[in-house]
RNA sequence: GUGGGCGUAGCACAGUUGGUAGUGCGCCAGAUUGUGGUUCUGGAUGUCGUGGGUUCGAAUCCCACCGCCCACCCCA
């Protein structure tokens, strides 16, 4: 038998449900945000990933899907978006349409890593990228555009991080003074830890190890080790969050495993979610377009949204769609009749099933369909020219014609 | 990649010290030749994850493999 392969799901009805409400609520927010939906390919060259995400990130180095093409051409499935809607910004030279250009996606993503609870092979995410402008005051849009998605997509008692990485100036400077410190300390540490010290520092402060806490706690903090400008820009930010109402934690240990996020990131985490608590992560990237072939300075700021996570933690009674009518008509001219009748209602907006066969059977479907009304079509109504309209919840039955049928549902 | 837990009907599960399978829900039919929900009666469905071993006999004991879940790691 040929299952879904590993980390890989089905979605089914009625949970589906679900994700179409979510994503509606999705729609409904970029809209109000002037962001616009972009769909790039799911395939795109290796090197895309390679040098927008980091070539020795974990993503890179063992969590792609990625095959020679019969050209010989290394092609990857997409693990995340940020990188082609770049390639897509600069090779379509948005750049050059005016204002910031805001563009939103939706749509699955693969990294091969070992699935557990909230992590899959095959993941879907809800992100946006605001490209053009090193601005805070579009760190703090988005951030509040993100913060107003998950509320209004259902989600309760998530708690907001953020945190500044510094950029290509003063970051390099905090990762070698955090080595350096480690250098005398890192032996009393938990293995990963004495590893990470040197081939990734950063990574130390992530360390969730309750040993080492007291010692990471010791280590000089990222943000006090800004640049001016990139001090001023985090104070900015955190200024206008403050403006806006909206409750933040500055996590200075907060660091995202993507290498280009530099200056603002920022991270939603939630309760009910298991070991994999993050249902969103985002960042500013200034210099990626350039890293990525770029000849204007294009800076940017973007998040996405673990859809899988979102669902699961928002999820609540799921109710299958309503259906309004099942129409059971009793033999063959009243089952062409039916079919007729079916159209014209579907077309005026209603949702109804044709129920073919014994009117008991039809009376079982439409109850277990859940459906308001059954009409019903026999010899008796074909010879009248009405029909017998029922109920379902009250079982109440009357004879009702053509017109006094559109009057109440439409489709004339 | 590394650990732990679990694989019995469509789903949720029971199955005693080894004697070749049950319960609930669901599904199908009937009680009702044109009326659902409640009730009653009857029915179908299992390579007991797969393969091998021990045994007169294995869902049960042993070994290997596969799958799912959770955790490490990492992230959405």
């Amino acid at each position: 038998m040929i299952k879904a392969v590993k980390g890989t799901r089905d979605l089914l009805p009625p949970a589906t449900v679900a994700w179409n409400r979510v994503e509606a609520v999705a729609r409904a927010v970029f809209r109000a945000y002037n962001y616009h939906e972009i769909r790039t390919p799911i395939l795109e060259e290796t090197q895309l990933f390679a040098r927008g995400v980091g070539a020795d990130t974990d993503i890179v180095t063992k969590e792609m899907y990625t095959f020679v093409d019969r050209d010989e051409t290394s092609l990857t499935l997409r693990p995340e978006n940020t990188a082609s809607v770049i390639r897509a910004y600069i090779e379509h030279r948005l750049d050059q349409r005016p204002g910031v250009q805001k563009l939103y996606y939706i749509g699955p993503m693969f990294r091969r890593e070992r699935p557990q609870k909230g992590r899959y092979r095959q993941f879907f995410q809800i992100g946006a990228e605001a490209l053009g402008s090193e601005s805070p005051a579009v760190d703090a849009e988005v951030i509040e555009l993100v913060v107003e998605l998950l509320s209004r997509a259902g989600l309760s008692g998530f708690q907001l991080l953020i945190n500044s990485v510094g950029d290509a100036n003063c970051r390099p400077q905090y990762v070698e003074r955090l080595r350096q410190e480690l250098k005398s300390v890192a032996h009393a540490m938990c293995g990963d830890c004495q590893r990470r010290a040197d081939t990734n520092p950063l990574r130390v402060l992530d360390c969730k190890v309750e040993a080492d806490q007291p010692i990471i706690d010791k280590l000089p903090h990222i943000t006090d080790c800004l640049c001016d400008p990139c001090r001023a820009h985090f104070d900015t930010v955190k200024n206008y969050l403050a403006d806006r109402g909206i409750a933040y934690e500055v996590r200075p240990r907060l660091v995202r495993g993507l290498d280009y996020y530099m200056r603002t990131t920022f991270e939603v985490v939630h309760g009910s979610l298991g070991a994999q608590n993050s249902v969103l992560g985002g960042g500013r990237y200034d210099g990626l377009a350039e890293s990525l072939g770029s000849k204007v300075h294009s800076p940017g700021i973007g998040f996405s949204i673990g859809e899988d996570r979102l669902v699961m933690s928002v999820e609540d009674a799921q109710a299958a769609e309503p259906l309004d009518l099942v129409i059971a008509p009793l033999g063959e001219p009243a089952l062409r009749h039916a079919a007729v009748l079916a159209r014209d209602l579907r077309r005026g907006g209603l949702s109804v099933e044709l129920a073919e066969g014994k009117l008991k059977r039809a009376m079982e479907l439409a109850n277990k369909l859940g459906a308001r009304f059954t009409l019903i079509l026999g010899e008796e109504e074909m010879a009248a020219g009405r029909y017998a309209l029922k109920d379902m919840a009250s079982g109440e039955q009357r004879q009702v014609t053509r017109e006094e049928l559109a009057a109440r549902f439409g489709g004339n």
